[in-house]
DNA sequence: TAGTTGATGATAATTATTATTTAATCTTGA
DNA sequence: TCAAGATTAAATAATAATTATCATCAACTA
């Protein structure tokens, strides 16, 4: 008898708020990606977003980031990588920085903590912000 | 003519908020700040704590750490330095491992962004849960 | 000392998220 | 195919964290 796998069924919704997801580069906040799923699904309810992504998160299809800023932002990519947010208009980029593995053991050395991973975040200002600030 | 200074009064309130915070190590929401500075203030209001806490976080004087979680955190220590937040009790330790400088000049050579700064965040458990779980 | 400005405390409003409820939809076995 | 049960969705309510508003009070200035 094995316990009765939960088994997650693939629903139109979660189809296409992934698929919504893995279109854009940047790290859209939940209501943003209900933004883009409501130009193809008109009737989705804003719960049904955040509900999903949050189980896509826990079963790791994708990733959840906690980054600076007030709001949770989502990501297809599972990858490690870092990230880089605008300090101007929230906005968060991967970028290209190979990822330290190193860190991880130097920390180890110096905290009683059990280390799980580590993530970093670059603030900066996007070129459309600094194009409008040149202004 | 100068522009008139706008000089920040040094309250009774702003004095007491900086010096609990400078007392510990962590890192306090700013709800937690609240119920210490209480213990001295027992009539100051939570609006006030979350007003000059912002306002010391933009003149300098302290950091406000956005990091993963649901809320900010402060810190009267403003030098440089990376932290770890622990995934089960939430809270945020410094961490004493040396700033890697190279990574601000590695991004700026990837990226459009206009590089301000970066931090990094580790995550684990901290001792105080590692017991807990093990029971 | 009167008037102006800035700060506080109380409270209301907002924002982001999570939980609850009810209804719809899917799955499976008779 | 149909009914029973499970899963999901949408709508809505509830909660948590933060920010805004505002009447009042205190501090500084002319």
């Amino acid at each position: 008898m094995n316990a009765p796998a939960p088994m997650i069924r693939l629903t139109t919704q979660r189809q296409i708020i992934l698929e919504e997801l893995s279109k854009v580069k940047t790290h859209p906040t939940a209501s943003e990606l209900y933004d883009m799923v409501r130009k193809r699904l008109p009737r989705i309810g804003l719960g049904t977003v955040y509900r999903n992504l949050e189980l896509m998160a826990d079963s790791g299809v994708i990733l959840k980031i906690e980054v600076g800023g007030t709001q949770k932002r989502f990501d297809a990519t599972t990858d490690e990588h870092y990230h880089i947010r605008c300090s101007v208009c929230g906005k968060v980029d991967d970028i290209d920085v190979p990822v330290v593995k190193e860190l991880v053991a130097q920390a180890a050395e110096t905290t009683s903590y059990l280390i799980m991973g580590h993530h970093v975040e670059f603030t900066g200002i996007c070129s459309t912000c600094q194009q409008q600030q040149a202004q």
